[in-house]
DNA sequence: TTGTAGGCGTTATCAG
DNA sequence: CTGATAACGCCTACAA
């Protein structure tokens, strides 16, 4: 198996040099129509491919962005992956979505493709880096925060307000008469630690008191809501409310409860987060807060994209609106 | 904003040549623990990192590896995703997950990197290509297929055996004294195909006939499965039993069942595909066929990595063991 | 309109 | 052990 085809081969197979097919690659103005054609032609019979590695050598810019998430499969990503994808290719660049499974390890090594020049710049939809760490890097290279604002860090984050959400959540829960109210809370995301202080916030402002007890730690999967709604019901005094971390965690609970033989929202309600496809899946269909998915992730590229090209570093918070989606596991048709 | 330092930079400030850095680099052992602690030292001072563009362009190759998918958000993909990144790890190589969204377009944006030397190789978990097409495109570069083979290219592949994983999953339907067995079948996929002769043989096997009105083309999605249901149960006489592409749809199905009234699986049962977490989230629990996807993954990526360090194309095809797993979707417990 | 030549940042060969 | 120096494939002044 031969190597392939430089613009060497081709130069020297259509008699010109290697700065006039580096022109007809570039569709450069300046070649005569004739050994264009003639170009055109060896570089199709040769499969001729530019290498990359050279070109991206030479102009110092890849024009690719990688997009670090914690998870391929978390579904709230889609509606996120398009909006950035969109934009990106609106502005000829290219996107490549990387997963760290929420691995420090595995992060570092996505970042070290930032630092060796595999990506002009990267749109971090979580990370496990400190503040000033990730302003350390953000100085050097070109970095956006999307969806999980990281508390001190000066990086540009496009977020929704996810302590008013919460607190939209909670005060839905109490207004329609639950008390005891329990909150299954994401583990070391901002947005986990912003929701519970906008749980809390809803509880003192309906005059209820939060018991230690019904504030629990989960993954952001179906079997840790699963297992935490056991739990929570397993308490001397159970909730009758559970305000859950996402959809599918708030699904996990609704089969739990369902085993129990409880009824939803009847004897129980619970509220998910994100309005994904889960929340219609699931019987009875769930009430949620929907998140701006597609502008989120374009803004967030936007503002990578433009801190690109200007070469200066994009700063600031930007938050988005959402809603509030009630459905039957609060509220009974 | 500076740009950041280069192999040059470090060499001026430690005072010795470029190579000596370089083989700091690459840890050769030929350094004076001396100068090496001193470079080191400096690499530290300037934050260096080696540009990898230079460093691939120069050794021809990238250690990367794009894993081509039609969604990133396919549930099937989670154990296929892990077994190909451990594999690649393991080997050294890192891995790019790039998902076509089905569009031929980006499809081809995508093989872009493979011809322009941004990766090494490619494991396609889907292609809108002819099997000439990537016949033609595996004499220049480096391609294996997982899970989803085209039928006539001969590139490695690996997938279970289709066909016989939907004779089996059907004849456990007319085991149970179902005679009006649908089938909710994928739209371009190889193993649709497949998985459609298998239906036809086992129906034939049984004894049934085939009305062509209980076989149905979907999307693999919910919402597909969903109105597919509907769809089946309009007819002058609907099934008794639903064979489904995948998890996904069968959840639709059952949901659109139960809206009906129909009860599962008394009146109707249901087969899903991939064994998916969406089998058990759902209620009742789905009946499908399991796919080894760990090995699925990790013996595509073995394929393709031999095949890059011996400079061979990869050939052949292999098939893995499934297991039909029996939930109460089609069995009343 | 085309060619020459230098350089992007790195590694590898070959002397010393 | 270390240092020049020539690639790798491409782009782009600058010349012609």
């Amino acid at each position: 198996m031969k190597g392939n085809a430089t613009i060497q081969d081709v130069a020297r197979a259509a008699g010109v040099s290697v700065a006039t097919v580096s022109r007809v690659l570039n569709n450069s103005p300046l070649v005569k129509e004739n050994t264009k054609a003639r170009i055109v032609q060896v570089i199709k019979e040769l499969a001729y491919e530019p290498n990359y590695l050279g070109r991206e050598l030479r102009r110092a810019e890849t024009r690719r962005i990688m997009v670090m998430t914690p998870s391929l499969v978390f579904p709230i990503m889609a509606g996120v992956y398009k909006g950035m994808q969109e934009t990106a290719q609106r502005h000829g660049y290219h996107v490549l979505v990387c997963s760290t499974s929420g691995r420090r390890e595995k992060e570092e090594e996505l970042l070290h493709m930032l630092k060796t020049k595999i990506v002009d710049g990267i749109v971090m939809l979580t990370s496990t880096l400190e503040p000033d760490e990730l302003n350390q890097l953000a100085k050097q290279y070109r970095i956006v925060q999307c969806s999980e604002p990281k508390l001190g860090a000066e990086a540009y984050c496009v977020t929704i307000d996810n302590e008013r959400a919460a607190f939209d959540a909670t005060v839905h829960l109490a207004n329609l008469g639950h008390r005891r109210i329990a909150m299954l809370r994401g583990k070391h995301e901002t947005s986990a630690m912003l929701r519970e202080q906008g749980f809390r916030k809803a509880m003192a402002h309906a005059g209820l008191t939060v018991e230690e007890s019904m504030i629990q730690t989960c993954d952001y999967d179906y079997e840790s809501g699963y297992a935490s709604a056991l739990q929570l019901m397993g308490e001397v005094k159970p909730p009758t409310a559970i305000f859950c971390a996402n959809d599918v965690v708030a699904f996990g609970c609704v089969n739990a409860l369902k085993e129990l033989g409880i009824a939803i929202p009847q004897q129980l309600a619970v509220v998910g987060f994100d309005d994904t496809i889960e929340s219609t899946m699931c019987t009875p269909n769930i009430t949620t807060v929907r998140q701006p998915t597609y502008d989120l992730g374009r803004l967030a590229m936007e503002a990578l994209i433009g801190s690109l090209e200007s070469g200066v570093q994009a700063t600031g918070q930007q938050q988005l609106e959402y809603e509030l989606v009630i459905r039957s596991s609060t509220i009974h048709p």
